[in-house]
DNA sequence: TCCTAACAGAGAGCACTGCTCTCGATCACC
DNA sequence: GGTGATCGAGAGCAGTGCTCTCTGTTAGGA
């Protein structure tokens, strides 16, 4: 793709790092992700990863766009192949994707949504835009079906008028009109959604764990319509 | 409580440990946790500490079982200020409790509930017991709204009949002669409480994050009390 | 074509980490 | 009083992130 053969390598060598970065998070998950460890997989000496990725943190930020990227991809894919209609499908889809590569990729997961790593915050002006990729699937879905009349969330008294302060990209996304509770039903319905797969993923069921998490989660996936008030 | 001054002075010598671990963890985090600091702080060489804490691990675990334990506590203070015959006003409680807990202590909430931290499996014989106590409390509310006949959540369609395999402790403590759709309605409550928690303590709400947090959790108080089913 | 400047990798080094070992000093108990 | 367990100090090993210097190579301009 580029110009001098110097670029390519150079171009290869970083998709390597990347590549070689998110096998050692998927074994040994983030807070041991060793820049020593990449070099040594990369066949190459630990201050030579230095002229391609600045720091450790750095190589975090690019595996967290990294996982980003990836999670978004499956989410538009999964949303493909549902009617433009259906919304409860879609959410479902939505969700059914989060959790199938959430499940796959665990260790990315917990990069993206559990804790934050010690030590390493995410540079806002790289991650925020493909980090919000999920939720503005959600926000149009619903937004959608809004505008659809098929959405129509069980209120709940919204008092606080600042409430919805912040949030610019998604009030803008899901369009001035849409009332304060259908917003609000949609940011329990987001986090509840992380909760009910962050619950399975981290394992916070208990050792034994559900029986059939699959199927728990389809009955999740119920309740979740409901609260947000999405009509079949 | 304890005979010789060499053992009194062995349970304050470890009481420090914890002490002085829980505030590196509020300071710098689960990952950055490290036996030599703690030893510096306490004035003493590194490998003296080895003499009470096996591990860096194990440190970890002392500090999983005080938070638990400390949250455990928080939780129960704040069931003592609201009437037993209060489903709706108990399982709020519970659930600012936890909130306000996370947000006093972010670092150790995220050593609870958010992504495992890398390398650590905490050994669940000493820490299932006191990890178990908040979700108890909620069970316990919830059987006893729905022995009350105050619970009648909206049926999803239950299908799979080893759904609840594992949870012995829970089942248990829920009794046998609660259908399945009420514990699969407070598996979802259970999960979507810590989502909404976690997703502001964890920040995915975003940089600007929203406008009223507070007034936002005690929206998503209501529906998730609409959602397992508790009748006002 | 040759020269220069940017670049890539190697290697040493610093400060830090978890953890183990040995060696005196102290304490509890017989 | 003797004795064995305990405690702290210190050295040491292997690993980490990161910086520095040095050498070889490559790309682009004169």
């Amino acid at each position: 793709m580029a110009g001098t053969p110097r670029d390519r390598a150079r171009a290869r060598t970083m998709a390597d790092i990347v590549r070689i970065g998110r096998q050692h998070l998927a074994t040994d998950g983030a807070a041991a992700l060793s820049l020593r460890a990449v070099a040594r997989d990369l066949g190459v000496v630990s201050s030579a990863v230095y002229r391609y990725v600045k720091s450790r943190d750095e190589l975090l930020t690019l595996l967290v766009v990294d996982g980003y990227d990836e999670l978004g991809d499956a989410v538009d894919r999964a949303l493909d192949e549902v009617a433009a209609d259906d919304f409860v499908g879609r959410q479902s889809a939505i969700a059914r994707a989060v959790r199938a590569w959430g499940l796959a990729e665990p260790a990315t997961y917990a990069l993206l949504f559990g804790g934050p790593v010690p030590g390493y915050r995410a540079p806002a002006e790289q991650t925020t835009v493909p980090g919000t990729r999920v939720v503005l699937a959600l926000v149009r879905v619903w937004s959608e079906a809004y505008a659809a009349g098929r959405l129509a969330p069980p209120p709940a008294e919204v008092a606080s008028p600042g409430l919805l302060a912040g949030f610019a990209a998604v009030r803008e996304e899901i369009g001035a009109d849409v009332p304060d509770d259908v917003v609000a039903a949609a940011l329990f319905a987001w986090a509840a959604l992380f909760g009910c797969i962050s619950w399975e993923i981290f394992g916070q069921y208990g050792p034994d764990g559900v029986g059939d998490p699959e199927a728990l989660f389809e009955l999740h996936l119920v309740r979740l319509s409901a609260a947000v008030g999405l009509i079949d």
